[in-house]
DNA sequence: CTCTCCCGCCACCCG
DNA sequence: CGGGTGGCGGGAGAG
């Protein structure tokens, strides 16, 4: 009722009722964080405070982070109506329907304005004078109600990595009043995000936020399905008849009799987390469903690329629909607001691939790879049936000239891999990979790249690597061009496929015994939930963190902030190896330039340690692991290997003494390359030297509680300045993309640095923008940028709240501030509703 | 034009 | 039955 009133108040004079919430959020402020005070400070920290969506927003610049409260407030006085509001007025006045409808949905409408008003204001900042610009900005365009900002939106409510003890409750009503949307809408996003577990249903109207601890096991699983349902086939399959067919006809396909009876009970197994009593009983949970095998296309995809019509193709095959039209129509609506949501999530990016048949939407997997299928091995890629050879050109939206054409021979089991998109985006870099796009770097573009992120492949994937990975040169495994001032360092650690994938298969059995089990049938699921579900709720923290570092939260981390930079897994912070370790090494090592060598060792000591000690890739080693490392460190030895021609100046350093401990090379043939390299840049790349020691040797997979403790990868810039160092997990590595769209993302990315020292912070600020790896990436660039000062408060927030949760530090945040306020709701639904009057309006 | 996808009607289902 | 859910597809904005 409140709400209503307030709403009301609102939509009569927003101007008024946004004083007045500026007041209370100033009364309140401490004890709850809310959207309000998210508003305000977002000129301070506009990381969480708004949602960038990665692919579509450029609006948002470096700029706006300068923006003081102050000045925002005074705007804000001296303008009575936003531009929005205006807007909303002309329109409304316009047209009588809309009005009527503006009446309907009053309540929700004022928050909505709301909402646009700051991010407008924001604009407004960033923009400036031109009140055309800003004009154009604040209408309600349709991108402003597009159901991924308004995931984002929704998203950042939540922390990515909550603690496990906290429990998040998602009131349905609130969120849809807080973000001035519909419910219906809710439920969009919502699906979309219970397929991936990252919240359930707990009850009517409410859910449990999970984030993102449990994705990769989600992820692993659905890849898992996805193969087992041969989705990978039957892209190629679809791939190979539309090159084949112009004019594909459903149904043709079928009687290649997939298995598709299976899925909608295996893909059930979106049961949630939370014993959700009523949860799913929804009659068909399509879009659930739908979300997953769209998630799992990507996950068995070697280029990670799934076009819009396969996946709708594939999805009506399955669902035994009567393949019309329309049918085709309504799947591909459907996998846009799917997909509006996993871009979101930072998960996809939106990309076209062009045949010749023309261009055709697609998107392509830019999470987390690392939790590859890998374990068992299981399937194998048989797509003989695929020695389809077709071309297709892959762009980048978000750049534009440069667009890769490639061609891709999918012969049995290796060629497909060889997409060179994937290593464009250097999502899976391979050796051979690495190869292809070293030859293609010139054409791409930094922003490529970039957006791609720069990707060392940690964790072989072993599905991927197993076949296609031809075996590593040194100087392949590194690719730097400094023409394009793109560079890439790519090594893949492990050799031996086959030692891998049973290495993997093995440390994973012993770590997670239920993924391992997950297998095909909906019961396996089941029980994965369940286990998952138990896992979170029951075991200890601890524990559970040590689990999940292998599921990498890491992948996920890039440095979006100097903070975020290096993510490490939300449980590890705790007392984890691997962050310590870290932290160690900042500590050590910052100070000197000329440490590029010596320093730069240092690091890599710490983390070739990490992948030389088995041990500590369990749960056992710890912090003391620094000490350690230490010592470790005068053991390794370096390969210098001069820049090839090519590589114009680049350097590297390859660790030769390092073995894989876990995957090791039976023949051990190319033992070097496992080891963790350090890559010296030429002048071309400025003054820092990066360096690179991912802790190549350790598959993820085989060993789980070491993904992170790959080691963080650390580049270090002594020319920046002396504390440069930055240190990415390697996990971080896998998944550049998803990190440094992050920027666009930034609660995920952010939250999840949990260990980042103020050094590192402090290195991150100053060299990023810089850095050749950064620079293409502008969300990223401004994130870094926010803080130019050495340490900043919010990087030190951040890892302060991401470590220990609260501390008055975190205080600012908004997030953290929802999420406390969300707990506090969980209280009660009724006290909820009073509150987000108040504080939800941000 | 095509691509996207917002919007909200209205059918399901559950309690 | 009422209300929470969410399938579905018309139709319009964006490019």
């Amino acid at each position: 009722m409140e709400v209503n009133c307030l709403t009301l108040k609102d939509l009569i004079n927003p101007k008024q009722a946004r004083l007045e919430l500026a007041i209370e959020d100033g009364e309140n402020a401490q004890k709850e964080n809310i959207f309000v005070d998210r508003s305000r400070m977002a000129p301070k920290t506009p990381i969480k405070n708004e949602p960038i969506d990665l692919s579509k927003q450029k609006i948002f610049t470096p700029e706006r982070n300068p923006i003081t409260p102050v000045k925002l407030v005074d705007r804000q006085q001296t303008e009575p109506w936003t531009p929005t509001a205006n807007l909303k007025m002309l329109i409304s006045a316009a047209s009588p329907d809309i009005r009527d409808r503006e009446k309907k949905k009053g309540l929700f409408r004022p928050i909505e304005n709301k909402d646009d008003v700051f991010t407008d204001s924001l604009q407004l900042d960033i923009v400036g004078d031109s009140a055309v610009d800003e004009f154009e900005k604040q209408r309600p365009s349709r991108k402003q109600k597009s159901l991924g900002l308004l995931c984002q939106k929704f998203l950042a409510r939540y922390p990515s990595y909550p603690l496990s003890t906290e429990k998040t409750t998602i009131s349905l009503d609130e969120v849809a009043v807080s973000l001035g949307v519909e419910r219906r809408r809710i439920y969009d996003i919502v699906n979309v995000l219970e397929s991936l577990h990252l919240v359930s249903r707990v009850a009517k109207n409410q859910y449990g936020w999970h984030g993102r601890h449990s994705l990769p096991k989600t992820l692993r699983t659905l890849q898992r399905l996805g193969e087992e349902q041969k989705y990978e086939e039957q892209m190629a399959h679809l791939q190979q008849k539309e090159l084949d067919l112009m004019d594909y006809k459903f149904g043709e396909h079928r009687k290649n009799g997939y298995p598709d009876s299976q899925d909608q009970q295996l893909l059930d197994f979106s049961e949630p987390d939370y014993s959700s009593s009523s949860a799913n009983s929804r009659k068909d949970k399509s879009l659930r469903i739908m979300s997953q095998k769209f998630v799992m296309l990507f996950l068995v995809s070697k280029t990670k690329i799934v076009t819009l019509d396969v996946a709708a193709k594939i999805l009506i095959e399955e669902s035994q629909d009567t393949p019309d039209h329309s049918k085709f129509k309504t799947k591909v609506r459907r996998l846009y607001d799917i997909a509006n949501v996993l871009t979101s999530l930072a998960l996809i990016k939106k990309v076209h691939v062009t045949e010749e048949r023309g261009r055709k939407p697609a998107f392509k997997w830019i999470g987390p790879v690392d939790f590859s299928s890998s374990g068992s091995g299981g399937y194998s890629l048989e797509i003989g049936s695929l020695a389809a050879v077709y071309r297709q050109k892959i762009e980048d939206n978000s750049h534009e000239s440069t667009s890769v054409s490639k061609r891709v021979v999918s012969t049995a089991g290796s060629s497909e891999t060889g997409f060179p998109v994937d290593s464009e985006y250097c999502v899976n870099p391979l050796a051979h990979q690495v190869f292809s796009v070293a030859q293609d770097l010139p054409t791409f573009s930094m922003q490529n790249s970039l957006n791609g992120q720069v990707g060392i492949p940690l964790a072989p994937v072993s599905s991927d690597v197993e076949s296609m990975k031809p075996p590593l040169l040194a100087g392949q495994s590194l690719v730097y061009v400094p023409s394009t001032s793109l560079f890439m360092l790519c090594a893949s650690l492990r050799e031996g496929p086959s030692p891998e994938s049973g290495s993997e298969g093995d440390g994973r059995s012993s770590e997670i015994p239920a993924t391992a089990e997950l297998s095909l049938t909906p019961s396996s699921q089941k029980r994965l939930c369940e286990d998952k579900k138990s896992w979170e709720e029951h075991e200890p923290a601890t524990k559970r963190q040590s689990r999940e570092l292998e599921d990498s939260p890491l992948s996920l981390v890039l440095p979006k902030k100097p903070s975020d930079s290096i993510e490490f897994a939300p449980g590890k912070s705790m007392g984890n190896r691997g962050s310590a370790s870290l932290e160690d090494t900042h500590v050590h090592g910052p100070h000197p330039a000329a440490e590029e060598v010596s320093g730069n060792a240092t690091a890599n000591c710490f983390v070739s340690s990490e992948c030389e000690n088995p041990s500590r890739n369990t749960d056992t080693e710890k912090p003391s692991k620094g000490n350690e490392s230490t010592k470790e460190a005068s053991l390794l030895q370096y390969l210098y290997v001069q820049s090839p021609a090519g590589l114009n100046g680049f350097h590297a350093l390859l660790s030769g003494s390092q073995t894989p401990h876990s995957v090791g090379p039976p023949s051990g043939q190319l033992p070097s390359f496992s080891v963790p390299c350090m890559v010296l840049p030429s002048p071309t790349m400025g003054p820092f030297p990066v360096v690179y020691s991912p802790a190549m040797p350790v598959p993820i997979s085989s060993a789980p509680g070491t993904l992170p403790n790959t080691g963080p990868v650390n580049f270090s810039l002594p020319g920046l300045g002396s504390a440069a160092h930055l240190l990415i997990s390697p996990a971080a590595m896998i998944n550049p993309k998803s990190s440094t769209l992050p920027s666009a993302d930034p609660q995920f990315q952010g939250q999840p640095s949990l260990h980042l020292s103020p050094v590192m912070a402090r290195s991150h600020n100053v060299i990023q923008p810089e850095s050749p790896v950064y620079i293409g990436h502008p969300a990223s660039v401004v994130k870094l940028q926010q803080s130019p000062v050495p340490v900043t408060p919010k990087s030190m927030r951040r890892t302060h709240r991401e470590t220990f949760f609260k501390t008055p530090g975190s205080l600012g945040d908004p997030v953290l501030r929802s999420r406390e306020r969300n707990q506090s709701r969980n209280t009660s639904s009724a006290q909820r509703r009073l509150e987000i009057p108040s504080s939800g309006p941000d």
